[in-house]
RNA sequence: GGAGAGGUGGGAGAGUGGCUUAAUCCACUGGUUUGCUAAACCAGCGUACCUUUACGGGUACCGGGGGUUCGAAUCCCCCCCUCUCCGCCA
């Protein structure tokens, strides 16, 4: 969440940053709270004051042997003052943070201002060595390959838990457990990251931590009976790892990386972009999660969708860089890269990972700070994540653009000594 | 799921209604002293919020939330977590 003083310094620029991500502002409101909020606070804190001293010179009285039925009775009646102040001051704290957990963060200066997606900024693209986007071949797409190939069982996932929930078979099995593992050593031998292989369900702590809550509550599954929540990624216990704590300056940046299954309702987004693995419910994903210095984030961001590109570039499957513009960002991120990959058979680019820096919105939500050894006051940490990657998505554009002309798929290189076979046929 | 024990400041640990709005020790930081280091001694030592131009002042926090009381770490109620034993179980 945002800082309330920063809210009540620069409302103006407070209220542009949520518009420009086409969030109606409650800024006027929360300043009214805000403002109410401090002048109980003022007086309940004179009246505990004056309790406080009072109740001290009790003792001295009664063993003095004086009367104290009157002063008695006078800090009954303060105590019932300030019961009143705690009752009405609680109602309004509990009110303004409401609005304050729902307030997104404000884009960065270097985010491009636009509407939708469409004002997206493409920063970069990579193909690999002699391919083009432009082809005469037929190309099967990953539904139909799976199907053909017995690698892929979309119908029989329906039958055992519902649409969106698909079932990898042999050689596809072998295939995805493959791709994680290679994504999983190659950001712990090329980049120096710190594995974690997280809990799947959290609290919900853990959720308003990073964000999902309460906004995103209807994306989310939740198991009443336990009050936890199948996480929709990883991001959400790794960066939670961390909450309520003071890191040292030293300590940081810590950089994680972890394989989890993710969960998600995709509440009212079926039909046709829904198509196999184009949005489902779980999926598989390697993420990488940073926290850092404040000052170092920007550059971190750099360095986190390097690291997301490398695997891509290893496994020579086009992709490009896209930054989104303030329309298109999240609730919780400041700027935000996608990396995109290319679907042969679709003719589209599907965005396979997402990174981005959430400055102190998520550090101040959970309390994750650090101390710099120079100085005594905690300071937030700044929060990243970012895909790296997401299975599905990558498996759509793998298995698409590995096709023979045979219909078999070619195992790309890297992946080999994971799977043991160089082809699926 | 059942029974029991426990949760106090960075760590250890005292504290069962007001001479404790948390003792003491260790760790840490600064200082004094001493050829150097160590030791010793002195002082400081948390987090959040409110207030103040500033120096400062105030309030809250002893797992979490309620309650009793003029006054709660301490008494009462609910919840959470950890440990031990039993049961069940991949």
């Amino acid at each position: 969440m945002l800082d309330i003083k920063y809210i009540r310094e620069n409302p103006d620029k407070v209220k542009k940053g949520i518009e420009a991500k086409n969030e109606k502002n409650r800024i006027d409101e929360v300043l009214q709270l805000d403002e109410e909020r401090r002048e109980i606070i003022v007086q309940v804190e004179k009246l505990k004051a004056i309790k406080n001293s009072v109740s001290s010179q009790i003792p001295k009285m009664k063993k003095a042997g004086e009367d104290t039925t009157a002063v008695l009775a006078e800090m009954k009646e303060v105590s019932n003052q300030i019961n009143g102040f705690d009752t009405k001051l609680r109602d309004i704290e509990d009110k303004l943070n409401d609005m304050l957990m729902l307030i997104p963060n404000l884009p960065h200066e270097s985010v491009p201002v636009g509407k939708n997606a469409e004002e997206n900024v493409v920063v970069r693209e990579w193909l690999p060595e002699g391919f083009s986007l432009e082809s005469d071949k037929k190309f099967l797409d990953h539904v139909e390959l799976g199907k053909k190939l017995n690698i892929l069982d979309f119908e029989r996932g329906a039958k055992i838990s519902g649409s969106g929930f698909p079932v990898y078979m042999a050689k596809g099995a072998t295939l995805e457990r493959a791709l994680i593992n290679f994504m999983l050593d190659f950001h712990l031998n090329e980049h120096s990251y710190t594995e974690v292989l997280p809990p799947f369900l959290v609290n919900r702590e853990s959720m308003k931590g990073t964000g999902q809550l309460p906004k995103m509550a209807e994306d989310m599954y939740y198991i009443e009976k336990d009050d936890l929540y199948p996480i929709p990624t990883a991001e959400v216990p790794i960066t939670n790892l961390h909450r309520k704590e003071i890191l040292n300056e030293n300590d940081l940046p810590k950089s994680y990386v972890g394989y989890s299954a993710c969960f998600r309702r995709e509440a009212g987004s079926y039909g046709k972009e829904a198509k196999g693995f184009l949005r489902v419910h779980q999926f598989n994903k390697v993420e990488m999660v940073k926290l850092v210095k404040p000052e170092t984030s920007y550059d971190e961001l750099e360095n986190i969708v390097s690291d997301a590109e490398d695997i891509l570039k290893a496994l020579k499957i086009p992709y490009r860089i896209v930054l989104l513009c303030t329309g298109d960002l999240s609730f919780s991120a400041s700027k935000c890269y996608d990396i995109e990959t290319w679907s042969p058979a679709e003719n589209k680019w599907l965005e396979a990972s997402s990174c981005s820096n959430f400055e102190d919105f998520q550090a101040r939500r959970a309390s994750i700070k650090f101390r710099r050894e120079s100085q005594k006051k905690p300071e937030f940490v700044h929060t990243l994540n970012g895909s790296g990657l997401a299975t599905s998505r990558l498996m759509v554009s793998l298995l698409e653009n590995y096709q023979t002309t045979k219909g078999t798929i070619e195992v790309p290189e890297v992946l080999r000594k994971y799977t043991g076979f160089s082809i699926i046929d």
